[in-house]
DNA sequence: TGAAAAGTAAACTGCGCAGTGTAAAATGAC
DNA sequence: GTCATTTTACACTGCGCAGTTTACTTTTCA
């Protein structure tokens, strides 16, 4: 029963963050009036306002809330023993899976068109997104010290498989430029990355 | 004197698009009233509505205008006599400098910022602004049928090369993230993605 | 069961903004 | 100089929306 949200004041907040995070993504905060709001979630506008004081502090509770849910632990640690382009790809479809997740792309739709023409709110909040690279960071570092991986600039190999799986996975399925990938389509991306980074910054053994 | 916009009638308007060229991208077309308008372009808001007859047509017209300006021829032909890096490197340079130019940031900016939660108005502008694309498939495919290059995908090439330089030249310039890019700093991103992809799909000679 | 806490409907305030109407003034062509 | 075109200032309409008020109902829980 620990599921069960007892108080009704609890059904109803969820309610409206429940329509909220749907109304905001779909249609954008400014889309959004406050009325549109109350009715999608079932609840009265005056019901809305006993939750969060201003529309400013839902949205705000949206995108730090999200940030919980989002920020998941990425792959294992590099392991010596095992073929490093089946590591790699294993890192890459667990940042692809990240970045072109439900949660991460609804969180993203929110802040991104909230803050468009806020560059200073907005560097913060995608600072937070990017917390995701530290593991491939680490993983880069531990495959250079065993000699398998030959680079100067770790920031450059880092930020080139961003923008690799980004540009594939993230941007067009932001915008809603194309259909949600397919896992095989996801893998098929993973073990492109994989080849074009291996290849260019792997050691032949 | 061709260049002197003869009437009233031209200075006013010309002074209206570039404020609103300006206001738009700056404070987003939500966020630019037609009497703040007026006013940035030092003309009366009913001088505005003589020449558009309403916001959303001062709109269409800014980025339909634009993109005459925007659209730029783009690097050479395929040529076999010479080196593929070099070439290679050109090209992408003559994309970056395309996507991290003023011109076409400002009029990505106003329209995906107007059409952010439209997909299907955004896709159409999007499809205009990957015309430059085309460059870079015919140069692949010559370089293919050249032997010196070898892949299996084209459209798997043009993606990967695209995701790199809109990684690192294009969306952190979209949201200023970062500062404007430097000459140094194009060529060496150009140049890290003609090895990453010569790396992968190049022939030896 | 009864009082406190939470929710509801609906009308209301105040503001900003898109777009209009109008009469007077500036401009330019001849 | 005169007449047509364009610009200007400014008041005004109408709408949508954030946030509030009020009078009333439902739920919770002790």
């Amino acid at each position: 029963m620990t599921s069960a949200t007892r108080t009704r004041s609890d059904v109803k907040r969820d309610a409206i963050i429940q329509a909220a995070k749907q109304a905001f993504q779909e249609f954008g905060v400014n889309g959004t009036s406050m009325d549109k709001l109350a009715e999608l979630a079932n609840v009265s506008k005056r019901t809305v306002y006993n939750h969060f004081s201003a529309k400013e502090e839902l949205v705000m509770h949206l995108i730090k809330e999200q940030w919980q849910s989002a920020l998941v632990d990425i792959g294992a640690p590099y392991d010596p023993e095992v073929l490093l382009a089946d590591q790699l790809t294993d890192l890459i479809m667990a940042d692809i899976n990240f970045m072109s997740g439900d949660e991460h792309l609804e969180l993203a739709r929110v802040a991104i068109g909230h803050f468009f023409y806020e560059s200073n709110r907005l560097k913060d909040e995608v600072a937070q997104l990017q917390a995701q690279e530290k593991a491939m960071h680490k993983w880069l570092k531990a495959a250079k010290k065993d000699n398998r991986m030959a680079f100067d600039d770790i920031e450059q190999v880092v930020e080139e498989m961003d923008s690799l799986v980004k540009g594939q996975c993230f941007w067009p399925q932001l915008f809603k430029l194309e259909d949600p990938l397919t896992e095989a389509r996801k893998l098929q991306i993973a073990k492109g990355v994989t080849e074009l980074i291996l290849c260019r910054y792997g050691v032949n053994t």
